[in-house]
DNA sequence: TTAATTATTTAGATTTGTCTAAATAATATT
DNA sequence: AATATTATTTAGACAAATCTAAATAATTAA
């Protein structure tokens, strides 16, 4: 099956917004792929011609086994690529997705197994998102919950759920990234902000949004 | 100027093809990109029009200065990936011209720069051919003839011009690649092919075809 | 220098991926 | 239940890149 990069940009897209079993809307596509519901139905004809995806009229979208084991297969392209960036150019993590966006499209077993044994098989990516391995089979994901969740006093950050620059931007700015450990010390119940300490700094205070989309475990 | 992938490979060929000032014909840049002569002059057109190549009416191609410019940081993505996947992914060198043929259409000036110095900054490729810098100077190539040429005794591998895969294999099978040390022992003037030794191996001929293609350097 | 051959261009189609505007289906509101 | 709103699809168009077949220009050979 050789799909085109349009093609993969949409499995990618429907496996991202698919999460466990929910239909992926017409509405909800072109938008995560900034085009137009018009396209989308153009293109959701074209994929379930190819049996990448069930599709009726009117009734959203689904993966079928085939069209799930390709979307794996450029989400491992892409996180490594993320890796490579981060871990061997020296990117950070905030400007390496737009960059993957586009290496993941070159379709290279060899390519793919290589860069990954390079990397020492990493089975997270900067984000902390799981890397399929070359069969598609995903590392069953570290417990974890959103830092405003979280009970534990210290922590240390597994994941970000919004990979927006923005947001990656300011968690740069604090200091904040994979791997950092952080100490709870106050949630205020007024704006639900949350204090944290990163170790050798002074306390900072990060809103309920922020603390939405750190993802941490107890440590 | 924002160019498809498409135009960065005919920019690229014309580019191969123009050798100093020669004019580039249209049957052969259709033979280069494995396209037809119809579909070369519709393309000629459209770079026309964006200024990357002179053309008039049956009177072939050359490249603009602004043409050579985006060849040249064409050129200098592929060979810089080319480096990294043989340098640091051990792919032999026969084998990486179709990954770095799509690899060199990932446009990111910040991506290459980091590329070449996480790479050491080479100034060739691992096919012999000089890399072009940030701003598109080559460095000038290093004194060589063809090994069929060369009257010296003692040679160093400095390039290879016929990159087919099966030159490149042959080359393999033999061990000799860039770099390599030969030894001239002696020319059949027969069929003009000719004796080498590599150090510690047993003498091998090879025939003219072969000599012709590779380049040395007295050593 | 005419005729034959080769090279190049044009005309007209096709495929892929996209769009806008209009039609229709599904869902929510009164 | 009828109506308004929202979601989705269809119809028709367009740009990019390609092709085949036919026309024309340039070159070579007789
Ligand atoms: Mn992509
Ligand atoms: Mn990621
Ligand atoms: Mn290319
Ligand atoms: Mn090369």
């Amino acid at each position: 099956m050789n799909l085109s990069i349009a093609e993969e940009n949409y499995i990618k897209s429907i496996y991202k917004l698919q999460e466990g079993d929910t239909v992926v809307t017409t509405n909800a596509l072109a938008y995560e792929l900034e085009t137009k519901p018009a396209s989308v139905t153009d293109m959701a004809k074209k994929l379930k011609e190819k049996l990448l995806i069930d599709y009726e009229k009117y009734k959203g979208f689904t993966l079928t086994t085939e069209g799930r084991k390709m979307a794996l297969q450029i989400v491992r392209r892409h996180r490594l690529w993320e890796c490579f960036l981060v871990d061997k150019l020296s990117f950070s993590w905030e400007e390496v997705h737009e960059l993957a966006e586009e290496l993941e499209h070159v379709r290279s077993e060899k390519l793919t197994s290589r860069l990954s044994e390079y990397l020492g098989n990493p089975l997270f990516d900067p984000h902390g998102d799981p890397i399929p391995d070359a069969n598609g089979k995903l590392t069953k994901p570290r417990p974890q919950t959103s830092l405003d969740q979280s009970t534990a006093r210290k922590v240390v950050v597994t994941a970000v759920t919004d990979q927006s620059t923005a947001l990656l931007a300011f968690l740069n700015a604090k200091h904040i990234k994979l791997g950092t450990q952080l100490e709870v010390i106050e949630h205020y119940e007024y704006d639900n902000s949350i204090e944290i300490k990163i170790k050798q700094q002074p306390p900072i205070t990060i809103s309920e949004q922020v603390a939405k989309n750190i993802m941490v475990r107890p440590v």
